[in-house]
DNA sequence: GCTCCTTTTGCGGTGTAGCGCAAATCGGAG
DNA sequence: CTCCGATTTGCGCTACACCGCAAAAGGAGC
């Protein structure tokens, strides 16, 4: 399960495999966030134009959280340290 | 350097510190996005209300991607299964 | 085929990001 | 303290996310 992304579309497609991986549906997180199922189906979509705090209150809900790395580095030097 | 984010603040701090760690300025960014230096500064400060494409610009010319991983561990723990 | 759940798409209305442009404030170097 | 580049803040404007509500389209199972 990759969860890497370098567009909104990759982002919205590893957000649509976390929230799947948790066994939830769009309904489950709006119910949770106060989002609409439409508005989480545009950014799996890849909806570019979403806003932060969007994408954030998704994460929260999936217990997720951002790790910013080179592209490229599989793996962030500290976090073997 | 610890780029991890679980809040639209942090992640504005992150890339903050990813901008600093190259050298750049907001107006280096701003010149190679055609964002304004005022929307860079404004989401370096925790704007919520950013828009995601505005965020995977940046990304983009500071060769950073996103890794989702689990809140509080170090590892994803779909990587360890 | 049909049914049920999930996801996507659409419309009118409201709030706000990001724009150009500008001014104000901050911060380090001398 | 004085410069001067970097950052932040403000105004009027346009564009669009997100809302509620609804309907249409997918997909799995019977």
């Amino acid at each position: 399960m990759d969860l890497t992304a370098r567009t909104a579309d990759q982002l919205g497609e590893a957000l649509r495999r976390a929230r799947k991986a948790r066994g939830w549906t769009q309904s489950d997180i709006s119910a949770r966030t106060n989002l609409r199922v439409a508005t989480i189906s545009s950014l799996e979509n890849g909806g570019a134009g979403t806003k932060l705090a969007t994408v954030m209150a998704i994460m929260a809900v999936l217990k997720l959280e951002f790790r910013l790395v080179t592209r490229g580095s599989s793996v962030d030097i500290e976090d073997i340290f």
